[in-house]
DNA sequence: TTAGTTTTGTTCAAAAATCAACAAAACGAG
DNA sequence: CTCGTTTTGTTGATTTTTGAACAAAACTAA
């Protein structure tokens, strides 16, 4: 775990955001890496050290959300499902710009698909098909139900500007995977 | 006017961010180098590259705000007085965190009474002495009370939260200056 | 006082970011 | 298509910032 110089996280932060916010404003697409860098207050080519190129960027972006979110929840398998729901609807919270921006229709059409890539596989370890209570149902289709469901109410959460507050979805949710699982 | 590298500029607005914020958390003299590169997030090498201690630190950070007031009032000589006072006015706003740190108590002593000397400088050129209406009035006592009523008037508004907005403000207090001079 | 801790101010080599310049690619309007 | 403009990705020389280290000074508590 060799720290990293703090120069490059401030420049990755200013990076990210910008884009970010961009993305908010207008079509990716029509986002240049002069607009980034303009946003980010840093050198166009300080861009370049960083990411090959906007895609490149966006990539990195999406699967640095990924990363922490599967992170929290390896951290929270200890505690109670709906504790740690708590904790990602907080991190959603948390990033709200991010995650509206990108599951808005304009947005990267790629990331609410890598989030439902993501989601299932964490659901993977959580269903328990030996069990009784799922005799006869298909495991695929059981990770699809919750997947999808977890992703659209995230969508519909964000999309509606966080009507409720983390802790009050993150229980409705968690029991409501309670009852699937 | 040759331009200033953008990392000199970022990193010391970002130790003056850093100094205004801890001052009004807690006392100059409390408050060490190591704090401030703390806050500001750099090296605190860094510091020592642009200022040469904490103290050298607070003037630059005060005389620049004179230096800005002092264009202020320069480039808005042309308007109206009243006008003038307007941005002025919305200068303290935009800065309100200084301007309440330093017209705190236990902010810096220093700044209120460079302020008051700024002011009584700029009025200097306003005041006209040979007017009929001022017969037998002393220069150095008018500039004294127009300038002492100027900064007991901002120091009222910023630390009483801004109650009013600038414009309103500078309307009231060009109305009052404009009867005196 | 003394001993132990914190803070200061400075040094160094290394790393990162800067600006300016460039050719190539992509784009857009006529 | 063609010309002119914009954007891209890369280069090199220079400047700033970094982290780590250090001795000296200042502070604290016994």
């Amino acid at each position: 775990m060799s720290k990293v110089d703090r120069r490059i996280l401030k420049s990755q932060e200013a990076i990210k955001k910008a884009i970010i916010e961009l993305m908010s404003e207008k079509n990716f697409d029509d986002i240049t890496i002069q607009d980034i860098s303009d946003r980010a207050n840093v050198n166009r080519g300080t861009i370049y050290l960083h990411y090959q190129d906007k895609y490149d960027l966006l990539d990195k972006l999406i699967e640095e959300h990924i990363n922490e979110m599967r992170g929290i929840c390896t951290w929270a398998c200890e505690m109670d499902w709906s504790d740690a729901t708590v904790v990602l609807f907080e991190y959603f919270e948390r990033n709200y710009l991010f995650f509206s921006t990108m599951l808005a229709s304009k947005g990267a059409p790629s990331f609410r698909s890598r989030f439902l890539e993501f989601l299932i596989e964490e659901f993977k370890d959580e269903v328990n098909l030996t069990d009784e209570k799922n005799r006869g149902l298909n495991e695929d289709v059981m990770l699809r139900f919750m997947g999808t469901a977890y992703v659209g109410t995230v969508e519909w959460w964000i999309m509606n500007g966080m009507p409720h507050p983390p802790h009050v979805m993150a229980n409705q949710v968690g029991i409501l995977l309670e009852r699937i699982v």
